[in-house]
DNA sequence: GTGGTTTCGCTACGAGTCGTAGCGTAATGG
DNA sequence: CCATTACGCTACGACTCGTAGCGAAACCAC
């Protein structure tokens, strides 16, 4: 937790950061055009105009340097406050569901989860760049529909990650398999079903389980 | 639609059954051992005990191969008759989560559902073999708890296919998001909180589409 | 400036996989 | 017996991988 980039840490000719973005950049384009199974270092290297061996000496491979290059995909997530709970998920689900529509993000999000089964090292990077950032807006939105007073507050703070994970599972696996499994649009008119079935489950369930005296 | 292999259909030599099952079982402990990227066709050949040219004669290439020998683990997938709908979609839910808790399934399934975003024969096939015959039993599942009046009947017939295709979409995304993504266990505690709150959700949604008169 | 350090682009390399072709042999039906 | 098809085996060119070596460039401390 010290400040960053004080001084370039040691001497030396510091790495290009524009190179960076080029490379990212180029392996997002590539995904598009020829999907993760034929997409090759030596070629994203040729599309970013830099050298393969620049490429090796700052991702260890091709798992790596996808999950950097979809991780900036999900920077434009953020958690809407249009005043009702319904309403929050709605508009946050529809953004995943844009993201999750690009080609980009669909060649190569699936590929490197399906990668992570065998590479603890990159599922903790997974999780740490992608979603552990989208759990966090379901513990916000739920917090913010608490101080609404649409939903209970947590009596038992274990049960409430346990359901907070639920949630994140169900929202993120339905938007998911819908796009890619399903393959047709997450729309405005299947966001709006699918967050009815599951706002009315929560609040059923925070019904059934804190009954009112 | 013709009785299936009335006769070899021709003359020749006839493919051996034995090979077709000895590489689909290779494939599946290749991909345990190996997992999808380090699967080579070569090595699943010499684990089969057959040649290299005769797995490339039945199979155009990995990802068709991957999902023939992953739909096999989904053969025992059957819907349960447990007396309610609650104790039903749990039972089908944990035969799913179990099949999926396989190492052959996590490695295989998602790396062929990847692949197939650039590649719609390959959707179609994926389709027709694995995901159509679990959303049957949805539908199935739903037709039950109807005829026991746990569900009313459908209206809208369209309005019931989207319904179905919601709730397939769920249960098989939280599943698999649970799974893969989340690579934590869907144990018996988890599925039914999961069921609670798709139940709940569906049923409180049939409850507002069809208010008691 | 000068020296030390790190990055960069480039070329080249062995290793491994891919998918196919060719050949002789085995198993079926007419 | 003969035509036809599947099989096992070997070999092959094409491709990608990841690394090593080189000289030049960019930065810092002195």
């Amino acid at each position: 937790m010290q400040s960053r980039t004080p001084v370039p840490r040691v001497a030396g000719r510091p790495r290009s950061t524009a190179a960076d973005t080029a490379i990212l950049a180029a392996t997002r384009e590539a995904l598009v055009e020829l999907g993760w199974s034929k997409l090759t270092l030596g070629d994203v290297a040729t599309r970013a105009g830099v050298a393969k061996t620049t490429l090796y000496r700052r991702w260890a491979g091709k798992n790596e340097l996808v999950v950097d290059a979809v991780a900036e995909l999900f920077d434009e997530l953020h958690l809407p406050d249009r005043g009702t709970l319904a309403a929050d998920i709605e508009g946050v689900v529809l953004q995943f569901a844009a993201i999750l529509a690009r080609p980009e993000a669909k060649s190569g999000l699936m590929a490197v989860v399906a990668e992570s089964v065998r590479d603890d090292a990159l599922r903790d990077r997974i999780r740490e760049s992608i979603v552990d950032r989208q759990k966090c807006l379901v513990v916000e939105g739920r917090a913010r529909a608490q101080a609404r007073g649409e939903l209970p507050p947590e009596t038992d703070p274990e049960e409430a990650a346990r359901t907070a994970d639920l949630i994140f599972d169900v929202v993120a696996g339905a938007v998911v398999h819908r796009t890619l499994v399903s393959a047709e649009p997450a729309d405005e008119d299947w966001v709006r079903s699918f967050t009815q079935v599951l706002l009315l489950g929560l609040t059923s369930l925070s019904a059934a389980q804190s009954p009112p005296a």
